[in-house]
DNA sequence: ACTCAACCAGGTACGGCGTACGCAATGGGG
DNA sequence: CCCCATTGCGTACGCCGTACCTGGTTGAGT
């Protein structure tokens, strides 16, 4: 029948209204310590408990300041994700050079917070700062011929680049810290698994790979930047003319 | 000083050994149970006691088939990503149809199963079906005149738009999902803060895309080509002369 | 044929988690 | 000045992953 809780927008809620006593805390304070704890300790480290303790509340104060620790997670990303794009950026006119900036510094960002990458991959409710960065973007691809459509589909296929790669990029490094190994003991773990699948000359390609590409595979930026640059030149090759 | 606990190789453990009673469950039942109840309840209903009484077993019992809920995981995983690649593909020799046809399984079977696509994204340790799909991938573009290495970062490429893609497609859905709301109470939502964002007329391009961009976006199947054919396109474009 | 180490099932318990609820204290608007 | 909206937060509930332990089962070695 009816609603049963109607969950309030967060970025639409004061964060503190006229009568009552002074609130001893703020959403900046609660975020800056979520930013800190999750920097240090991981995702996994973040629970209203801990939270609380670090800017010295009681647990429960932290629900009169967000509704939920799903709350926080957005005030974490929408104060992180600013840092795609610095405050007195300009917009060269370059589509490609902003852009491939754009991008660049989301990484940037994803491997200073590598909570962050799975979450902005997955996030895409409106918050003041995403809202910021789609604005920027898409006066950076204005003025190529494309509808507001065309503009937007651009972006996400080089922004789904961007966070799959980083992804992939921070999972090895974070299944080092989640299980405390270093990077030789991960190997010699997966080593005889390794050996087993070459020994049984199903995977030849595999097998060269151990071998022939033993040499660190490619630099991560290198990887990074080729498919950066692929992306943006296979999106220029289809832009419609331009009467320049 | 030493090693507290050497966590194993889940693909190397043997499923059951010689002595002692039979094991009255498997592997593969706890993987089915888990797969059909993060299909139809997400990752989140996935619990130990759950999985345990889904399969009619005691909580404490599945830990003699795996060393914790990450194997669990790990299984999940495995087995469905195998549908990325039929048991019966061919490769044609044409690389950008084998690897599109690829692209598009994966995207198919991460939609199918909307718990892949975060984990496909973050987990990069070795597994027999995940080798197996390297293996193909390798072989779809061997001949073209690339070291291993660059092989590699040609496949990670399109992988990464791949999973950055599907990542993003399923947030909205996932999020209304685990809300329990339809998608016009969360616009309704919504409503009011993207109200006042084009209010304040601080962001014009995002005003235009409200009004203008009404037509619900392109549509999804499109986006995910245009993005998957620039990406090909792109590295078609600086593939060495080939001397056929 | 017998033994017993190796294996199985699973109960109990511990320390975490998110958060619903209720109560006492506070301080600005009328 | 006083009302009551608002704050801080203690308690409690129902989840979670899993360490540890007991007690039953079985096949390989003698």
């Amino acid at each position: 029948m009816g609603r049963w809780k109607v969950p309030e927008n967060l970025w639409m809620r004061p964060e503190r209204s006229a009568r009552g006593p002074q609130p001893s805390f703020s959403r900046a304070a609660l975020t800056e310590a979520a930013v800190r704890v999750a920097d240090a300790e991981g995702l996994e480290a973040i629970s209203m408990r801990r939270l609380a303790a670090e800017i010295g509340a009681g647990t429960m104060s932290l629900y009169r300041y967000v509704s939920g620790k799903d709350d926080v997670i957005e005030l974490m990303v929408d104060s992180v994700v600013a840092q795609y794009l610095p405050e007195d950026a300009v917009i060269s006119g370059d589509w490609k050079a902003d852009l491939g900036a754009l991008a660049r510094r989301a990484r940037r960002t994803m491997l200073r917070h590598p909570w962050l990458a799975p979450l902005a991959a997955n996030r895409q409710g409106a918050s003041p700062n995403r809202l910021r960065l789609l604005e920027a973007s898409l006066r950076m691809v204005d003025g190529l011929g494309l509808g507001v459509d065309e503009m937007l589909t651009l972006i996400g296929a080089v922004f789904a680049y961007v966070n799959g790669f980083v992804q992939s990029e921070l999972a090895e490094a974070e299944a080092l810290r989640r299980t405390g190994l270093d990077l030789k003991e991960w190997t010699a773990l997966q080593a005889p698994f390794m050996m087993a699948v070459i020994a049984s000359g199903d995977h030849p390609m595999i097998a060269r790979m151990a071998t022939e590409g033993g040499r660190a595979y490619a630099d991560i930026e290198e990887r990074f930047e080729y498919g950066l640059e692929r992306v943006l030149d296979g999106i220029e090759a289809r832009l419609p003319e331009s009467d320049g």
